[in-house]
DNA sequence: TTAGGGTTAG
């Protein structure tokens, strides 16, 4: 067998996409070069391809020698192959280099160097580069064309058509793309009607993915309905991006119809896809179905481990994600910086303190995996959470880093847990210092003082959040109900069911009096009146959103609520009597975790 | 030879 044959077969095998086969072709490479062959062009073009894919450098170079030296053809093919391979590696300025020394240059040079300058954050060169390319029914491009074979001047009417060449679909996707990765979406969808008709799957995949990047999940679900209305057959692709919109909006139902739409087109669930079903699982609160997908894959990898260990996390299955650690561990899989998120943020959800001092201090000397500032603030919360102020704030002043605004808000919560105003004020200073626009950082050590009674410090920290001009960031949640989203902010009523909702409300606050719940006034912003503030209190959204889903659906029915904000001490407590009360199921995913509530207990076990 | 997808601390 020629090495021709052989490296071929494994390109087209689609060996090659899998990292862990590289060394396998490199190996391959380097047996031909000792027995003095000499690669063909095709040869060369594929080991480029696969040194850009996998980032390795120096072969990449070597080969950029090697093309130089020898009496290879160094035409546009090889050329963009380089240029490629520079970009993909991070060096521009070589891959611009390569780029300018090109006698003649092609649709896919261009595309590639597009490409080039729009992952290194270059969108307005890359933009002037796309301009400078001919459209295809251009007037201006085809009459100057058409002029210089009309007077007989072919060479001209040929270096117009060489030096402008069309712009084709792949042109086009790798300028939306360009646009979306720098959240110009408007910019980006100008592009995308302007595509015409050679618009593929992969124009429909990269806008999708571009909403979804860009924080607009219900409009990347719209997209997807555009795209079968224009019956444009969806992807592996579209259906990751799809995944994570719902994953990110709590979604289930719509999260389970792509599922059934994958298994009934026979997609193939590779590691990518198989990750983000477990992640949409996972953030819908269904932690059995995500375990499901992740035991039924056939090829798993870190991301797919770690969507796991991070989802038991999310969920308070503490001693699980560790389980699922070892696992990973006796797999031969290193961990990596998120598995260790994952694992800290398991102990720290589940009170396994020496277990995540244990972790924390063997993630370097162990695993060969250093800290940074999300695994110190694990650490901070792990500690405080606890009730060990004193040992979090140690932690901080000795960690290495400087302690941002995630590890101090840490602190503070911690503060305002087992009510320590003296710190909490000193971390406040703290936070205002390095984010005084957080409005967050006020409500929290308002609610500090308010649930100590210190009424004249909430006004004056009322006082200096309106002198600031900082705003909290309204408590918003959403529900899923037949495919539709509803969501749902603190003291809104503007859905279209709120004087049903309200009434029902009512029902719910006298039920739960008779319950013998009294409500938790401590987490009303302002000093304001006993019972203004329990109806305050009463009106945040995720209870809005509870009682909707309650009138909304028969008897038995599991509730799911998604909120963006952790979830308050009182409101936590109600749904802990709503579900028993109402004898439901209810699961709430609040900014930090998951809370299934049943026969008036908490999954979280009040800790959180 | 060029374009699209995944996990992460408050």
């Amino acid at each position: 067998m020629t090495w021709k044959v052989m490296i071929d077969g494994y390109s087209k095998s689609g060996y090659l996409r899998n990292a862990d086969n590289l060394r396998d072709i490199l190996t391959l490479y380097n047996e031909m070069r000792c027995s003095d062959v000499c690669p063909s062009q095709n040869i060369l073009s594929l080991i480029l391809q696969c040194c850009a894919s996998f980032c390795v450098t120096p072969l990449g170079k070597t080969l950029h020698c090697q093309i130089f030296k020898s009496n290879f053809n160094y035409d546009v093919v090889l050329q963009t192959g380089l240029l490629d391979f520079y970009a993909k590696v991070g060096d521009l300025s070589s891959a611009k280099r390569v780029f300018d020394e090109m006698s003649h240059r092609d649709v896919v040079a261009n595309n590639a160097m597009i490409s080039a300058l729009s992952k290194h954050g270059f969108v307005k060169d890359a933009q002037n580069l796309f301009d400078s390319m001919q459209d295809k029914n251009s007037v201006t491009w085809n009459s100057m064309i058409t002029c210089y074979y009309k007077i007989g001047d072919i060479d001209s009417a040929r270096l117009i058509f060489d030096c402008n060449p069309i712009k084709d679909v792949v042109s086009w996707n790798a300028m939306i793309d360009a646009y979306c990765k720098v959240g110009n979406l408007s910019c980006a969808e100008e592009l995308f009607d302007r595509v015409g008709e050679v618009k593929n799957s992969i124009t429909w995949n990269t806008m999708i993915a571009g909403f979804v990047q860009c924080k607009e999940f219900r409009r990347a679900l719209r997209s997807f309905e555009h795209m079968q209305t224009e019956r444009v057959k969806p992807t592996e692709v579209t259906m990751v991006s799809l995944l994570s919109a719902c994953a990110h909006l709590g979604a289930l139902d719509m999260g389970e119809w792509i599922h059934g739409y994958i298994n009934k087109n026979k997609l193939r669930i590779d590691a990518v896809l198989g990750n983000a079903l477990i992640d949409m699982y996972s953030k819908c609160g269904s932690i059995a179905a995500a375990l499901d997908v992740f035991h039924k894959l056939h090829v798993k990898n870190i991301y797919c481990w770690n969507s796991v260990i991070v989802g038991l996390a999310m969920h308070g299955y503490g001693n699980e994600a560790i389980d699922y650690f070892l696992s990973m561990e006796k797999e031969g899989i290193n961990p990596d910086g998120v598995t260790f998120v994952g694992l800290l943020c398991a102990c720290c959800h589940s009170g396994l303190i020496s277990a995540g001092r244990n972790y924390f201090s063997q993630m370097q000397s162990v695993y060969g995996v250093e800290p940074g500032i999300e695994h110190f603030g694990c650490m901070v919360d792990l500690l405080g959470r606890s009730g060990l102020l004193v040992e979090a704030l140690e932690l901080i002043t000795i960690m290495p880093l400087k302690p941002n605004a995630v590890v101090w808000g840490s602190l503070l919560r911690s503060c305002h847990l087992h009510k320590d105003p003296e710190l909490g004020e000193q971390v406040t200073q703290r936070l205002l210092e390095l984010d005084p626009k957080d409005g967050g950082n006020y409500v929290f050590l308002s609610n500090l003082y308010a649930s100590l009674s210190r009424w004249k410090d909430v006004d004056r920290c009322r006082k200096l959040m309106i002198e600031s001009g900082v705003q909290k960031v309204p408590g918003c949640s959403s529900i899923e109900l037949d495919n539709a989203v509803h969501e749902f902010v603190a003291g809104d009523s503007s859905h279209p069911q709120f004087p049903q909702i309200n009434v029902f409300l009512v029902d719910i606050a006298k039920k739960l009096k008779d319950q013998g719940y009294e409500p938790d006034t401590g987490s009303v912003l302002h000093d304001i009146y006993d019972e203004e503030k329990e109806t305050s209190v009463s009106y945040h959204s995720e209870r809005i959103a509870v009682a909707f889903g309650l009138m909304s659906t028969p008897p038995g029915k599991q509730i799911r609520v998604i909120k963006n904000l952790r979830t308050c001490n009182d409101c936590h407590t109600a749904i802990k009597f709503i579900s028993k009360i109402y004898k439901r199921d209810i699961i709430m995913r609040d900014r930090n975790r998951f809370h299934h509530f049943r026969n008036g207990l908490c999954s979280c076990k009040d800790y959180w």
